[in-house]
DNA sequence: ATGAAAGCGCTAACAC
DNA sequence: GTGTTAGCGCTTTCAT
C-alpha cells in the first residue's frame, strides 16, 4: 500500500507538506495542492491510521463493551454508539463480556492494548470496587446503566425502580391486585432494582407481597415461557402480569397462547421494553420504556468530552416513559 | 502508559531484551526474564498493538461487514466471527453498510484505513465488478453468502433456491397446491433466488404460479405483516404460507392472529430461519436452515487461510436444512 | 544471551 | 509556503 513518502515523491514535495494537506493545515499553493491531490488519487493513497496514531499519541479508537452482540438490546447500543462515534469520526472497538467479570477484564485488557482514547461500559460483572480502580488509570471510560459512588460524573442512569414500580402501579390504579412479575436474574443489580420497585407498589397500595407471586428469569425468552408455566400451575388467580423483559414477556405468552388464556381479557400484561419488542408480538403489550439508545448516545457524549476534557451540561440520568398499547383491562 | 523502553530501564535491560521476551522469541538468562516480568508487572505495561503494527506491517485486525448490527441475523455472524477471531488472536473491527453500496464502501475505507489484514464482506450492494476490482488490491478479503464469478475461491456459499424448493416441497407433499409467499426484497439477489426456489417447486408440481399469490416484503417483520393483509385481502383461499424470513413470518402470524385464523389447522406455515427464531414464536412454525452461523465460521477460516498463504480444505458450500416443527398439517 | 541501530508511516516543532 | 529533523513504541537484523 502507498505510504505518504509514495504520494510526496510523485508529487515533487516533502512528505510533511503532503501531511499538511492531508490534514488541512497551514496553507499552501494551489498548484502544490493539486500536484498532492493528484498523486494521492493515482496512488489510491490512504493515510495510514496507525501510523497516524503513533505519531499523535491517540489512536481515534472507543471501545464499546457489551454483554453479547446478539440481542437486540446490545445491538440497539452498538448501532447508536458507531453513529455516534461516526460523527465525531472515531473507530468503534466491541468487545464482549460474556456474562463473566473475566470476560469483562478481558476486554478492557483489548481497548488498553489497541490504546482506546476512552471506552464505554455496560459492565454487569465488575464490582464497584474494581471500577473505581480502573478510574485511577488515565485511559478515560463512561459507565452505561450503572451508578457506581464516587463514580457519578462517569455514569448514565436510569432509574429502573421506579420504572418498575410506574408499570405496577399503572396496574393498580386499573384495580388490579393479584399481580405476578417475572423478574430478571437475581444475581444481578437491575433485575433487584426492578423487583424492588415491584414490591413497592404493592406495599404502598396495601397489597401483600406473595412470594409465589414473583419468579425468577433470566431475562431470555425461554425463561419467560417456564416463569409463566410455574405461575400457572401454582394456581394463584392473578389478574396481571410484570414482565422484568420483553423477551420474557414474550415467552410468557407464547405459553398463554398454548394454553388458550384469553389476552389480554383473562391477564393484563405489562412489560420492560427498550427495543420495541412488546410493539412487535400479539397482543401488543403495554411497557415502561428504558431508553437505552438515548443513553447510548449520550455515553458517547459524556465520554467525547471526557476524553477532550470539555465542559459539558449533558443529561446524565434518565426517566422511565409509559407506552400504553391496550394490553391492560379493568380487573 | 508504560512503554517498553521504561520497562526495559526498570529491569536494566535493552528494549530489544524486552521485544523478545514478550514475543518468545530467542533464549535469555531465567533471571533476565525474571526481572523483565517483574517489571513489565509493576508498570502494569500492556504491549501497544499500535506501534507493533507499525514495526511488523501487520495490524492483526479483521475486518467484518454487516447490514445493520441490530437484527439477530447480523448479530449472530458478529459473534461467531468475534468468537473465531478470538482464537486467532485477532482483533475485530466492524462496520454497518446500511443498505447502500455508499455505505458498504465507506466500511471498505475504514478497513484499508486501519490496514487490516483481511476482511469479510456480507456484501449486498457492491456490483460483482466492483469486487473484482476491490479482488485486484493486495488486501484479502473474504464473501460471505455471496458468489461472485471470478472470485470463487473467496465465496462462502449457500444455495438459496433449494432451501426454498425444499421448503415449498415439503408443503407439497403434504398436500398442499395453494401456497402463499411472501419474498424478501426484491432489488436484492437472495430474495429473487429464494423466489425461483418457490416458483421452480411449484411447476415441477404442475401447480400454476398465481401472481397475486406472491407478495413482496422487505425481511422485516412489518412487512410480514402487511403481506399476510394482503394475501388474506386478495380473497383467494391459501392453505400454506412461506416465507422468506423469520421476522416476515412473525409479523404474518401477528396479522392471522388478529384474524383469529387458526394456526396452523386453517393455514400451514413454513419459513426461512438463520437464529432459530421460528422456535421462539407461537405457534413454532417449520422451517428451512440457512446455517448463517457455521458459514460466519468458515469465513474466518478462509480469511486466515488467505493471509497466511495455507492451502486449505475448508468446505464453502453449505446446504439447506429442513426443520420441521408441526406447523404444517396435511392438506 | 544481549545490545546497537535502523526503520515502520506518520506528525509536529522549528528553520528558512 | 515548504523542507528538515526528531520522535511516537515497537520489531528486527546485525554485531558482539
Amino acid at each position: 500500500m502507498a505510504s505518504i513518502k509514495d504520494v510526496a515523491t510523485l508529487a515533487g514535495v516533502h512528505r510533511s507538506t503532503v501531511s499538511r494537506i492531508i490534514n488541512g493545515e497551514g496553507a499552501f499553493r494551489s498548484d502544490t495542492k493539486r500536484k498532492v491531490e493528484q498523486a494521492m488519487a493515482e496512488l489510491n493513497y490512504r493515510p495510514s491510521a496507525i501510523a497516524r496514531s503513533l505519531a499523535t499519541a491517540s489512536s481515534n479508537m472507543t471501545g464499546l463493551l457489551v454483554t453479547y452482540y446478539t440481542g437486540g438490546f446490545f445491538g440497539q447500543m452498538m448501532d447508536q454508539v458507531q453513529t455516534e462515534l461516526d460523527r465525531h469520526n472515531k473507530f468503534l472497538i466491541t468487545a464482549q463480556g460474556h456474562h463473566s467479570a473475566e470476560g469483562e477484564r478481558e476486554a478492557i485488557r483489548r481497548f488498553h492494548t489497541l490504546r482506546c482514547d476512552g471506552y464505554i461500559l455496560n459492565s454487569r460483572h465488575l464490582s464497584d470496587d474494581e471500577l473505581r480502580a480502573l478510574a485511577l488509570e488515565p485511559t478515560p471510560f463512561v459507565l452505561l446503566d450503572r451508578l457506581v459512588e464516587g463514580l457519578e460524573a462517569r455514569c448514565i442512569t436510569f432509574d429502573h425502580t421506579l420504572a418498575a414500580k410506574m408499570a405496577v402501579n399503572y396496574l393498580i390504579e386499573q384495580g388490579h391486585r393479584d399481580i405476578g412479575c417475572i423478574s430478571g436474574p437475581l444475581s444481578r443489580a437491575s433485575s433487584h432494582l426492578r423487583l424492588n420497585g415491584y414490591k413497592e407498589a404493592l406495599l404502598q397500595a396495601d397489597i401483600d407481597v406473595h412470594p409465589a407471586l414473583c419468579v425468577e428469569g433470566d431475562y431470555g425468552r425461554m425463561s419467560g415461557y417456564f416463569a409463566a408455566q410455574q405461575l400457572h400451575r401454582s394456581g394463584l388467580e392473578l389478574t396481571a402480569l410484570f414482565s422484568c423483559s420483553e423477551e420474557m414477556m414474550q415467552g410468557a405468552i407464547q405459553f398463554f397462547h398454548e394454553q388458550n388464556v384469553a389476552l389480554p381479557e383473562k391477564l393484563s400484561l405489562i412489560s420492560f421494553d427498550s427495543i420495541d419488542l412488546c410493539d412487535a408480538i400479539y397482543p401488543q403489550v403495554s411497557s415502561v420504556h428504558f431508553p437505552i439508545s438515548q443513553m447510548a448516545q449520550t455515553a458517547v457524549e459524556l465520554l467525547m468530552s471526557q476524553i477532550q476534557h470539555t465542559d459539558n451540561n449533558i443529561m446524565r440520568h434518565f426517566m422511565p416513559e409509559l407506552r400504553l398499547r391496550n394490553s391492560v383491562t379493568e380487573a
